[in-house]
Order: structure tokens, then sequence, then C-alpha cells
DNA sequence: TCCTTGACTCAGA
DNA sequence: CTCTGAGCCAAGG
């Protein structure tokens, strides 16, 4: 039996449509604005780990603003010599302030998520 | 197919 | 406050 063939291949298209509904609701981040990786994953539906991995894999030139999802404790998560220092410039140059360690203050930065509408508009229960 | 490696988080010390 | 360990899950060798 080819069990293990009909289990895989929809699994794979079904992470490949994971992947979009993340990138389509960090384009959702306004500049100046942050959310994190666990904030990302509760919306999709998705652990906050692979909200990470898309991120990673994040296809250049298509608009996704990459650099505005961070870690929970306010910090790029990018480690150093792998693009940590370019997602710095490209949120300072949106305005975001880091403190002295390195961390960005929620109070002030964080991104509230998207309003009802879009999240009606692409299908997910603005209630929960 | 097994094993390793992460752009994560949370709880506990 | 910082540091660990465990739970997580997907990709690539």
């Amino acid at each position: 039996m080819q069990t293990e063939r009909v289990r895989t291949e929809p699994a794979r298209t079904e992470r490949a449509r994971l992947f979009e509904r993340i990138y389509a609701l960090v384009r959702q981040i306004p500049p100046g604005r942050v959310a994190t990786y666990g904030q990302i994953a509760g919306i999709v539906g998705c652990t906050a780990r692979v909200a990470g991995y898309a991120m990673a894999a994040t296809p250049d030139g298509e608009g996704v603003p990459w650099q505005r999802v961070i870690n929970s404790r306010g910090e790029i998560s990018l480690r150093p010599g792998d693009g940590a220092s370019r997602q710095r410039e490209l949120l300072d140059a949106e305005g975001v302030r880091f403190n002295p360690a390195g961390r960005v203050d929620f109070g002030e930065s964080r991104w509230a998520g998207p309003g009802w509408e879009w999240l009606e508009q692409n299908g997910y229960d603005p209630g929960a």
C-alpha cells in the first residue's frame, strides 16, 4: 500500500498554504510596529516555532515585512551574522526604538493585530 | 528513514 | 533580571 504517500502529499500543500497565511498576516503589520512569532502563530493557528520557520523561508521581493516579527522578549531573534544587523537597520529606519539592551518596548511598538475586517475577509473568526 | 538543527516559548531556579 | 530544560515541528543531509 502507499498509505505513506497519500498521507504526506496533502500535508505538504497544507503546509505551503499555512506559510502563505502567515505571510499575508505579516503583510498587515504597519511600519514602525512589531509583532512576536507567538502573536502571529496564535492568529494563523500554528506554533511559534513554525512561524519562525516561515520567516526564515520568507521569499524576497514579495513585500513581506519579515523584519517586523521579533521574539517574545522583544529582541531580534536572528543570530548575529545572519542578517540581524540588517533587521535592526530596517526597524531603526521605521522608527522602532530599542533600549540599550537591544530590546523593544512592547508598550510602545507592539502591533495590536489585524482589524476584525481583515480577519473576517481572510477566513478567521473575529470573535476569537 | 534516522538524525540534527533551528528567526520560539514558557515555567522554574 | 538571567539562565536552563523541555515541548514543539519542519527542513535538509
